[in-house]
DNA sequence: CTGTTAGCGCCTTCAG
DNA sequence: CTGAAGGCGCTAACAG
């Protein structure tokens, strides 16, 4: 374990030149600079993230809260997990990984302890609902930075990313409705206290009201199985089916295909699954991985002094085909 | 940010017997030991892990090496990483998430020093290939404990958790071929250089050996889509096929299906996939998550100064039902 | 521009 | 059983 004070000695300076080499300040001559670096070099040097951390009073960890299974399969999260991880590594940010079961059941306070021990300056949260009380708290306390993921908070020390999902919704249904016609579409949204659900509802919403359609409106859960019965029930009678996510759409098209007749279906999200539906269909293309890059991102720009703000990055509406096995 | 000093001050004692206290020595006075834990309580006190790492020399972090892609859904990497993370958690070990696809490129040393840097003392590795020279290096290297889940490595800091995976095989296929009758089987395996994969395929051909089976072995790369062709191309010549994974025996359900012919079909993962298969199978079960959990608390024995071993957890049959959307 | 000197918060001998 | 003192490796004023 080389650490700077070898560098010094091999290079013959002092302890804090080579911290001041290595950390790229502006102070320092061309000449000591090339000697410092060139003794970092020779000795493999890379300075003590620990150490560094508890001096400088920066450690530049940030926690990535995630929310298991609350929407469609777990591919959704890994993509969030690998896109913020990466350029994490780029940002020079440590990241750890929570998930919100292993701290839903304790109180805010020991949450924050637990943090501020952990020397985490800020939370990326994912999936957050309106009934998450705990990250409600720990975004009004204000004592980290946040990035919220899809839930709509801002303050001088929080951002939010997330597409427009209400614009997105909107755009999908008008382009499914654009291709065929009909009058009566039956929505098939998300959670309960999401907020998603709530605007790409309110997308559907506004649709609904430009064409003067009828808009028939049911919670699916974001469940396949029950985006299935639901339109069971309330298909046959609808011109056209849309879905507030790629699974349940899934779920749509195969329980037409088992009632044997064809009605248009649009869907949310863009994700690779595997299913057999029989059917195309207009959806959403969000890309989470980028999604999850740019709240990375804006994490870093927060650390450095930024203030909070929303960013809504764009999005994509694709025809996807579910007709074969996608792998 | 209360601290160590607080506390003393508050309890009317060294910080020296406060660390004591925090830490559980054996050598403090049970009333002392009452003062301190009061003023910590009042106080509020967490010790901030980054002093102490840096200050014992005991960091306690971790690494989570995880392999995407390589097999199977991300589902099994979810599952891998709640249950590492949260035994870690319990285990008071730090951890970080690495993908390989962040370090592969890099230089073994280049890595090395990053981890060493980041006071990285152990790595776990889920999804390692034969061809992973990299991490073969730095098992060989010793400078870190590792546990390597499903690949065959043990020294003195080295450990490997794993199911018998050849074992499970046999076991699997045994079973399907007992509820039915036949000689032809058709092995559907999994990739080139996957540790797993010889494993499996070994206690296949034992199979073959001790129920003279003839044996037809081919490549599906945990591919849905390859298993599915495989199957239009060998099945029908087939009396049963096996699959070295839950997702390849989908696809080849679907392709019998197609074909409108049976086979009894058996697979290995028991993950929950939502698929349309319209049969039952029998599967190996493994517990993702609980296999990983005991990777961790190997690690955590590891870092104890336990030295490298092999453990490996138990497996159930099931039988598992792929007629209906399972969500 | 470079070196000296305090700490950061905690752990750990080592006397008392 | 308890407390004082010396670091861990690095950063950040502050002199020189």
């Amino acid at each position: 374990m080389t650490s700077i004070k070898d560098v010094a000695r091999r290079a013959g300076v002092a302890v804090s030149t080579v911290s001041k080499v290595v950390n790229g300040y502006p102070n320092v001559s061309e000449e000591t600079r090339e000697k410092v670096n060139g003794a970092v070099r020779e000795l493999n040097f890379t300075p003590n993230t620990i150490a560094s951390a508890l001096s400088s009073k920066r450690a530049g960890r940030v926690a990535l809260l995630i929310n298991q299974s609350t929407q469609a399969v777990d591919e959704v999260a890994m993509q969030y997990l690998s896109g913020a991880i990466n350029r994490a590594q780029e940002e020079k940010l440590d990241v750890i990984t929570v998930f919100f079961s292993m701290i839903r059941d304790r109180g805010v306070d020991d949450i924050v302890r637990y943090f501020q021990a952990q020397s985490i300056e800020g939370l990326l949260i994912y999936g957050m609902g309106r009934d998450d009380d705990v990250l409600h708290a720990m975004i009004d306390g204000q004592q980290f930075k946040v990035v919220a993921v899809d839930a709509p908070f801002v303050n001088e020390n929080t951002s939010c990313v997330g597409i427009d999902h209400a614009q997105a919704q909107y755009d999908v249904a008008k382009k499914t409705l654009r291709e065929n016609r009909g009058k009566a579409v039956l929505y098939i949204a998300g959670k309960k206290d999401g907020y998603v659900t709530r605007e790409r509802l309110a997308g559907m919403w506004r649709l609904a009201q430009e064409e003067g359609l009828s808009l028939t409106v049911h919670r699916g859960d974001f469940s396949e199985k029950k985006a299935r019965e639901l339109t069971f029930a309330h298909g046959a009678g609808a011109d056209m089916i849309s879905c507030a996510s790629d699974l349940m759409a899934i779920g749509a098209m195969r329980a037409l295909q088992e009632m044997d007749i064809f009605r248009p279906v649009c869907g949310f999200d863009g994700i690779t699954l595997m299913g057999y539906a029989g059917k195309q269909m207009n959806t959403v293309k969000q890309d989470f991985r980028r999604v999850s890059a740019v709240a990375m991102e804006e994490m870093a720009r927060l650390l450095e002094g930024g203030t909070g703000r929303r960013l809504t990055p764009g999005y994509e509406l694709v025809r996807m085909q579910y007709l074969d096995i996608i792998s």
